[in-house]
DNA sequence: CTTTATGCAAATCTTTTGCACCTGA
DNA sequence: TCAGGTGCAAAAGATTTGCATAAAG
């Protein structure tokens, strides 16, 4: 891993931030993997600290993950919890929302096309766009 | 609104909710107009208890918000706050979403069309769908 | 040495909960 | 009367903030 170390100690020093110990376990951790993946704060911090060792304090954890997503690294998921969810998949990608239990399901972006979108407002350009579909039973 | 507090009776009451005084009054407040809106339970509660007289307390205020979302009278909007913000217009509608400023802004329906949609989850159908169209400089 | 980041605890903010009292049917 | 609602205050849960200390450039 001394190589990926030394790819994000580059990717954080391109956007301005400094590549600290925190920072870097925490790269290691989001991005040394196959498939995206979903987390809340809550679950990264416990995952981050679960064997002992040197740890990374809770606000830390909040900071970076902040920093991470200005800098475009990770993507917030809009949802209706009252807690924040990331996801390292910063791609365009959709949703089945169920309003019963309040699951999202990720929805492979080549089952959706679209035929028309709009323009966006002046001096702004899509980024990307999502579809989330409701589902009931 | 005589006649429109007898609507909301009876409105309350095919959903088994009792028509007391504070829904009746949540009810005036979020259905006697012309367009839908965005609100959150701080905002409305804000609104509803503005002018003293009988005040609704904020537990009230909540139970009735997530009761009316039950029983379909409201929409929640997906967000990234953490904050539960709700709509009064329940059909489908779009959002430009600018992550700088964090703004949800409406698209009218029309705007967007679909040419290729998913099937749902086995047992599941669409409810409705929604397109958030994320905006950057 | 100067700036930026970290860690901790306290503070803040939204939402939920428990429970006694009240009210609609 | 009695099941369902309401109000209040306390509790809970997530996130932010202030500040002293530490590390990076």
């Amino acid at each position: 891993m001394e190589k990926n170390l030394k790819i994000y100690t580059e990717k954080l020093r391109s956007s301005n931030l400094r590549p600290t110990k925190q920072r870097l376990k925490i790269c290691q951790f989001l991005f040394d993997r196959e498939k995206t993946f979903h987390f809340t704060v809550e679950a990264l911090n416990k995952k981050i600290n679960k064997n002992g060792a040197s740890k990374v304090s809770l606000a830390t954890i909040y900071n970076t993950v902040e920093a991470f997503t200005s800098a475009g690294y990770l993507k917030e998921i809009l949802t209706n919890k009252n807690k924040s969810y990331y996801d390292t998949n910063i791609k365009s990608h959709h949703h089945f929302y169920d309003e019963i239990s309040k699951e999202l399901t990720d929805i492979h972006y080549s089952q959706i096309k679209l035929s028309k979108v709009p323009t966006p407002p002046k001096g702004k350009k899509i980024k990307n766009l999502e579809v989330v579909i409701r589902i009931q039973k």
